[in-house]
RNA sequence: GGGGGAGUGCCCGAGUGGCUAAAGGGGGCGGACUGUAAAUCCGUUGGCGCAGCCUACCUAGGUUCGAAUCCUAGCUCCCCCA
């Protein structure tokens, strides 16, 4: 790895899967890893120390909402993320290109960027690689992405091949504004699910060239056979001595399913926005705490939970909090979900590491199968 | 003692002769959520033998082809003056 103060090594492989391990300057990452994210320099309704209590290595932050909101010069005033929210271990901040996608309705894509209309007060922002780059290293974070188009694979194929290009040529524009030493820049393939796509898309964004690279534009509403190939396909593409990162997956199956087709990292929303949605990871697949049967259930959430939350309160007190919407009630979720898929993650380090992950992905596939 | 106002579905609250099984909100019940415009959004919410019928807008009568809506009496509650 060529990025100062950065190295990446594949420690043990079991079939495709990888236990990888990733120094930061802000430390180490063993991989697979699962990253919770916190949008505006906040994991929602949980604290550092408790993320570190949970087993989080990494945390995300999102360039377009905290350039909005603060504004890079006052996180830049802390000394950067790190400072700013008090998390110590390595940070990565997404460049906005998620929100090509999800603010769809308030923007405008031209070549040279992306026009946004603040989601807070209307006032027009344009976003290109540059100012995405730019806004990254006053943010501070160890690991930036490169500014991408997310095209799901939901829309035609000229439109997800205008994705490919436009992120190809972000690509190169982000890797040759980038100045800031120390700091991890990982190239975005795009291509939806189309074969040929994918091909062209980590053909390109590999020409540019990167220390890592990202899996962008899936769980996007493809189907998930088709997801699925494509995360196989890349692990064919991509070179097997660089981190990959799985951009927003977060259900039990789903992440065994990419670990087990070569992916090392990802993050996702799911967990805490299914908590303060009162639904839970469990053993019997996914519960919605709202539902009335859990009204004076006095078990636990998970027996095989070692959470705050499961080691302390009733099913029928969790619901209360949930159907009260007491904050304290997406508090305790929060923990608890996120710790369902941090033990994941740490449990297939220990499996791939044994060469047994066959066997467990087997186990979590049966324990989760309820949707889980 | 005098004057005025109000009683609607689990709750609040629109509705003042047919388009009303009754707006809207809350609550209840259920669903969704995957690089966070999300403590959000969606559906549903009288009963049944369910293209129909039954029961429903404080109670009991009445007017009318037809009443939550008009009339009479009663019950309950609220406000103002003394």
């Amino acid at each position: 790895m060529t990025t100062e103060g950065f190295a990446f090594t594949v420690e043990a492989r079991d079939g495709r899967a990888r236990a990888a391990r990733l120094s930061t300057p802000h430390g180490d990452v063993v991989t697979p890893c699962f990253m919770p994210v916190g949008t505006k320099a906040t994991v929602k309704a949980v604290a550092p120390r408790e993320l570190r209590e949970l087993g989080a290595q990494v945390v995300l932050a999102n360039t377009y909402h905290l350039y909005l909101r603060p504004g890079s010069e006052i996180v830049a005033a802390h000394g950067g993320l790190h400072g700013f929210m008090g998390w110590d271990g390595p940070i990565l901040t997404d460049s906005g290109g998620f929100q090509v996608f999800s603010l769809e309705s308030t923007r405008v894509i031209r070549d040279e960027g992306v026009e946004f209309a603040s989601v807070y007060d209307g006032s027009r922002h344009v976003f290109t690689p540059e100012l995405a780059v730019r806004v990254q290293e006053d943010l501070g974070a160890d690991i930036i992405m490169a500014f991408d188009q997310c095209a799901p694979g939901t829309l035609s194929l000229d439109e997800v091949a205008a994705a490919v290009d436009r992120t190809t040529r972000w690509a190169a524009a982000c890797k040759a504004a980038h100045r800031r030493p120390r700091q991890l820049l990982v190239g975005i393939v795009q291509g939806g699910v189309d074969e040929a796509l994918r091909r062209r898309s980590a053909a390109e964004i590999g020409d540019v060239g990167f220390d890592a690279y990202a899996i962008g534009g899936l769980s996007v509403g493809e189907r998930g056979d088709d997801m699925l190939a494509t995360v196989e396909l890349m692990d064919e593409l991509l070179p097997g001595d660089r981190l990959r990162y799985f951009m927003g997956i977060g259900d039990p199956l789903g992440m065994i399913e990419v670990i087990r087709r070569g992916v090392d990292v990802f993050d996702c929303v799911l967990p805490t926005r299914l908590a303060r949605t009162g639904t839970v990871f469990s053993g019997v697949g996914r519960m919605n705490l709202r539902n009335a049967r859990f009204a004076d259930d006095l078990a636990p959430l998970d027996e095989s939970c070692d959470c705050y939350a499961c080691r302390t309160f009733s099913r029928a007190y969790l619901r209360h909090l949930v159907v009260q919407r007491e904050i304290l009630g997406a508090h305790l979720l929060s923990l608890h979900n996120l710790r369902v898929l941090l033990r994941l993650c740490a449990d297939a380090r220990t499996a791939i590491r044994a060469g047994r992950f066959a066997e467990f992905a087997e186990y979590v596939a049966e324990r989760y199968s309820a949707g889980g």
